[in-house]
DNA sequence: GCCGTTTTCGGCCCGACTGTTTTCAGTCG
């Protein structure tokens, strides 16, 4: 999509507004715009089309002429102007953390660095220090930055932190100091990936507290251990925050670290206007620096602003504000709410439990069905199945469910959608079965016009229940591939074809803005693991995070419905 | 450059930490 290409340019277009010390809020109005561009469920090219880019928040007259142009001639002038006067490497280094672009421009005026190699080799040599405001420690941080610049500030999948923070906060409460603990930032946001892990606490003894934290098992490294922060790295490298707040003050803590920074700004912005100052410590009456959020929890605090709870998966400043002020959030879905996982694979492809145990693990987790979804005869990988295999399965589960009370296994498949849009196994054989999985799991390369034409087509067959991890992105591995989003979501709707949130780790697909998108058009999506293992099929929270970062409720989903009601939607006709 | 129960101009979030200073600038979240 245009979207992220735009954005890129604004957010560009800030760092070098940045070095060349301009107006700030003019660079903020440009990152503010790409943010916004970025987390847009429409096409900018609609929008563009029907003359509404000025609806997008952050985008007025100036920027819309600007994407209009890019749009036409593939480029903004303007900006290719404004791109001569920086060397690209100075803008390398603003990625290195600790140099901004006072320092970066500093470097580049001052000795002419150009690159982040002439910084490095510059610095090893100590030629930096004398320079403004630049001495050995500094010298020392610039070198260290680039080092972290160069093995990757990577993201961890949602699925690695989650259980990494648990683990860490369980410990924790072995000790009786503890008082409250909780994690916050973009974990408690369920973004798909984190930076690093969060962890607030109240206590009476902070020092034992940290005392005890930078001993844990999963602690590799102590890069900071203070009164009332410290910071560990595990061994796989992820760093972990863990801050210490008095417990008055915990829910201006706890709202102010769970962020998103974007939600922070508004919130403060609305306060600002009453008269109010909002921060970590509280909400502040301007007048008396009375704190009225003392003691307070979020929901008070919110409340305090004017606005209804705004649960942290929401606060991306998308929104979110207003539709509290007017009351109007919705009540977002809950994994209690799931009756059961429609994309399991078994030991008949390449799943590595048998029916039964299968069967157990849905009964386990109060699950009123499981559809067994095992691949199709094209995925000889994953040992796929053919029609006479998928006839005995389906049998086979005919007399499980003989045997089972209150459960029922859905007899499915996860059928390859093959080059030409065709479906990898006969009409009659799908038509049997209870739930039928469109995917692609081949043929990535081709254009997304091809690739759209393909799933038009495997969705024409009238045979298709629900179309899985619809991009085919694996998070840190593979982007996904390009798609004609609308056009998709459009027969979908028409065909009564339902989206999958994909559960796994790896895959979050579709991402929490698209399934806004696809609720917006009024589909149904389904949260599916994919689940190879018994234990895998605990991803399902991780599919409910991203539904509701995509502000889906229960009418929304698909598995939502209880046995009898799915039946009846799934053999309509 | 955007935006408007401070509406077409004059505003635009808040605080901590670090390293450099001797009262503050730069960076970060």
């Amino acid at each position: 999509m245009k979207n992220f290409q735009i954005a890129r340019i604004f957010n560009e277009y800030a760092d070098i507004l940045e070095i060349k010390e301009d107006n700030p809020f003019k660079i903020r109005a440009y990152r503010k715009a790409a943010q916004n561009l970025e987390s847009l469920t429409q096409n900018i090219e609609t929008l563009a089309q029907e003359d509404r880019l000025q609806e997008i928040p952050g985008i007025g007259k100036d920027l819309t002429e600007k994407i209009k142009e890019f749009l036409t001639t593939g480029k903004i002038s303007s900006f290719e102007e404004l791109q001569k006067t920086v060397p690209e490497g100075v803008l390398k280094m603003l990625e290195i953390p600790g140099v901004g672009p006072k320092t970066a421009k500093m470097l580049y005026e001052k000795v002419g660095i150009k690159t982040i190699e002439e910084l490095e080799r510059l610095a090893r040599g100590h030629k930096l220090s004398g320079l403004p405001g630049l001495k050995d420690k500094t010298e020392e941080n610039i070198l260290k930055g680039i080092e972290l610049l160069k093995k990757g500030r990577e993201r961890m999948l949602l699925g690695t932190a989650l259980p990494l923070a648990e683990s860490i906060i369980s410990e924790l409460k072995n000790l009786k100091e503890v008082k409250r603990i909780t994690y916050a930032g973009s974990l408690r946001r369920m973004k798909e990936t984190i930076r690093d892990i969060d962890i607030l606490v109240t206590s009476t003894h902070p020092e034992k507290v940290m005392d005890y934290f930078v001993k844990l098992p999963q602690v590799k490294e102590v890069l900071a251990k203070g009164e009332t922060k410290s910071s560990i790295l595990t061994p796989e490298g992820i760093q972990v925050d863990l801050r210490v707040v008095e417990p008055e003050s915990f829910g201006s803590c706890l709202l102010y670290f769970t962020g998103s920074k974007q939600h922070n700004i508004h919130l403060r912005t609305i306060a600002q206007k009453m008269g109010l100052k909002v921060s970590e410590y509280g909400v502040f009456v301007e007048k008396t620096n009375e704190n009225l959020a003392k003691d307070k929890e979020e929901p008070e605090i919110y409340k305090i602003l004017g606005l209804s709870y705004i649960p942290p998966e929401l606060r991306e400043d998308l929104g979110e504000i207003e539709a509290a002020q007017k009351g109007e959030l919705p009540e977002l879905v809950e994994l209690e709410d799931i009756k059961g996982d429609l994309h399991v694979h078994s030991q008949w492809s390449d799943g590595a439990h048998n029916l039964e145990e299968l069967a157990e693990g849905g009964i386990s987790r109060g699950y009123e069905y499981l559809a067994i979804t095992d691949h199709s005869q094209s995925l000889g990988i994953a040992r796929g199945l053919n029609e006479e295999r998928i006839l005995k399965q389906i049998a086979e589960i005919k007399k499980i469910n003989q045997k089972l009370k209150n459960f029922r296994l859905l007899s499915g498949i996860e059928v390859d959608i093959r080059k030409d849009g065709s479906l990898d196994l006969d009409k009659k054989v799908l038509g049997k079965l209870d739930i039928v999985i469109a995917a692609i799991h081949t043929g990535f390369k081709q254009s997304k016009e091809e690739l759209t034409k393909r799933v038009l087509k495997a969705f024409a067959s009238g045979l298709v229940t629900i179309f899985a991890h619809p991009s085919g992105r694996l998070l840190g591995e593979r982007e996904g591939y390009e798609l004609d989003y609308e056009a998709i979501f459009k027969i979908a709707k028409e065909k009564k074809i339902y989206l999958e949130i994909n559960a796994y780790p790896q895959r979050l697909d579709l991402t929490d803005i698209n399934s806004r998108s696809a609720k917006n058009y009024g589909i149904m999506l389904a949260i599916n693991t994919d689940a190879h293992t018994l234990t895998q099929l605990d991803y399902l929270r991780l599919g409910v995070a991203v539904a509701r970062r995509g502000w889906l409720t229960s009418p929304n989903i698909l598995n939502c419905l209880s046995l009898k009601e799915l039946l009846k939607r799934l053999h309509k006709g």
